[in-house]
DNA sequence: TTCCAGGGATATA
DNA sequence: TATATCCATGGA
């Protein structure tokens, strides 16, 4: 995409690849926060106001190319979603969600959001980790950031239930307890298949959180993350009903190859927020 | 009140 | 390897 920097600012037309309430409504970072003239965003220790002004979208931030590379602004998504819509349910999903990026976040953040998250839904989730930076994070402003590795060393099980994580606390303590440094490192260079038995050794990882690790704190497409919303679709849409959710996974994946990653973003969006909308008919 | 949420650990066969 | 049960908790 073709985008200016100005000084503290990245600049571009608006344009239909990105949108960003797409981008902060299809489940991918929960530290968004939404009024009516912008959109601000905390992603590890950067915070982003988003809004549009004479016809332009503007990203205003202290690190410009931190932001560059977070909204993947380098990628083509135009080119991404043509080769979606030749199949009939992504043309669907892609038209519905044509505004989404696919984040590049922070690994850290990542492991810990996305272990919050499973069988919780995205309210709880934000705000357990939300309480989770008041409590560690650097204050700027009104504002915290995402606590360091080094803040949350320590941090027993009974803070993490203090936070409304529910059983998950003792997955987060064990997790922040025993992070090295040197894990990232080690991992980032290893095919997505051994990343992700390496991330499933963690207690409390299945291959649903293994995938959204590779994908949102990876930036590896090649995964196709099934949960509860991705199973419904690949079992009415996709002839997958009766599978086991890893063999839906390694069938979408054979089928949708390298933008696996991409297609399942667009997918979830679109199957979630339309389930959404016809319950909200019914009231 | 019951069901559900970006599932996974554990026990059992 | 495959299936059943349990796990906290807030929202609908």
């Amino acid at each position: 995409m073709e985008y200016q920097i100005k000084h503290n600012k990245i600049v571009f037309p608006i344009n239909p690849d990105f949108n960003i309430y797409d981008i902060c409504h299809c489940g991918q970072l929960f530290r968004y926060f939404q009024n009516n003239q912008s959109t601000k965003i905390i992603a590890k220790n950067q915070i982003a106001n988003i809004f549009s002004d004479n016809g332009e979208i503007i990203i205003e931030c202290s690190n410009p190319e931190f932001f560059v590379d977070y909204f993947d602004l380098g990628t083509d998504y135009s080119a991404i979603k043509s080769k979606l819509n030749q199949n009939d349910f992504l043309q669907k999903a892609v038209n519905f969600g044509a505004g989404i990026r696919i984040l590049k976040q922070d690994f850290f953040e990542t492991f810990l959001s996305f272990l919050i998250s499973q069988n919780n839904n995205i309210k709880r989730i934000q705000g357990s980790l939300n309480r989770l930076a008041s409590d560690f994070g650097q204050k700027v402003g009104e504002d915290f950031l995402f606590p360091t590795p080094q803040a949350l060393k320590g941090v027993g099980e009974k803070y993490f239930e203090s936070i409304g994580t529910g059983y998950r606390a003792k997955y987060l303590s064990e997790f922040v307890n025993n992070y090295d440094e040197s894990l990232f490192e080690r991992l980032k260079t290893m095919p997505t298949n051994l990343v992700r038995d390496e991330l499933m050794k963690f207690l409390g990882v299945g291959q649903k959180v293994a995938d959204c690790i590779l994908l949102f704190g990876m930036g590896r497409k090649d995964v196709f993350p099934v949960d509860t919303w991705i199973d419904k679709v690949a079992s009415e849409h996709f002839g997958l009903s009766g599978a086991s959710r890893p063999d839906m996974a390694k069938k979408l994946v054979k089928y949708f190859g390298d933008l696996s990653g991409y297609a399942q973003q667009y997918v979830f969006y679109y199957k979630r927020e339309i389930t959404r909308k016809n319950q909200e008919k019914k009231l």
